[in-house]
DNA sequence: GGTAAATATATCCGCGATGGATATATCTGT
DNA sequence: ACAGATATATCCATCGCGGATATATTTACC
């Protein structure tokens, strides 16, 4: 699996753990990085569209119940290889991080913020 | 620190423990991620012109042992906002690995080839 | 009910990083 | 002497990034 690049990784991380649409991965993106990147519409949607002819996310048909829904929503979830693809990247992004220790930049394990920390 | 982009911070994670000139620190990135990522000249020394611009890492006037050198490498080391820039990125890998733990999608630590294993 | 702000998707396009190709020269090993 | 690795440098086509812009719906509030 060939690196990917921040924007596709950070979108395919953001539906790692379910369907989810634009929007909601905007959000769920800031959130995961403690709001150091926030991704404007430009990056989000063109993202998705390359994602999508890489076959890397498809659409989802499943709408959540009625009263919840919007109908301008669209959802994405992973296909078995952006599955594959977001774990190897991950798996770079921690040795990376391994290596930054062994350099001593950083110090051991690292807290992140939980989501629903604030709101 | 704003975040950087892959090839800025591989070069500065790649300086992080002493000086090193051009060509090493290609093959450090190599290193440090496995050979998964191999750095082009026109990346390389394209970079390396953009942090000296950028103040991030300066070229350094000592040479090894005249027996060893080798009178066309140029050494750079990171300045202190070099520093302060790697040290923040590497804080977001660790971070970002950390989502990926809690999604899943990887386990604990992470074992990294150390330098030397092979060669 | 009316209005403002947030939600949601989408396209356009300038900017700039990426990285392969190319060039040149020196060093090392045989 | 020769080949291959070492070392730096520039050029440039390609392509992703991301701000600006547009439009419409939904939600919140008075």
């Amino acid at each position: 699996m060939p690196p990917l690049t921040p924007a596709v990784f950070h979108v395919l991380l953001a539906l790692a753990d379910g369907e989810r649409h634009g929007y909601a991965i905007m959000q769920e993106v800031a959130e995961n990085t403690g709001g150091q990147i926030k991704m404007g519409p430009g990056t989000l949607y063109g993202t998705i569209k390359r994602l999508l002819a890489a076959r890397m996310i498809e659409e989802s048909d499943e709408r959540p119940d009625p009263e919840l829904d919007d109908e301008r929503r669209r959802y994405y979830r992973l296909t078995g290889l952006g599955q594959r693809a977001v774990r190897a990247e991950a798996l770079r992004y921690a040795e990376v991080a391994e290596v930054a220790r062994r350099k001593r930049l950083i110090r051991r394990p690292v807290r992140v913020a939980q989501a629903g920390g604030f709101s």
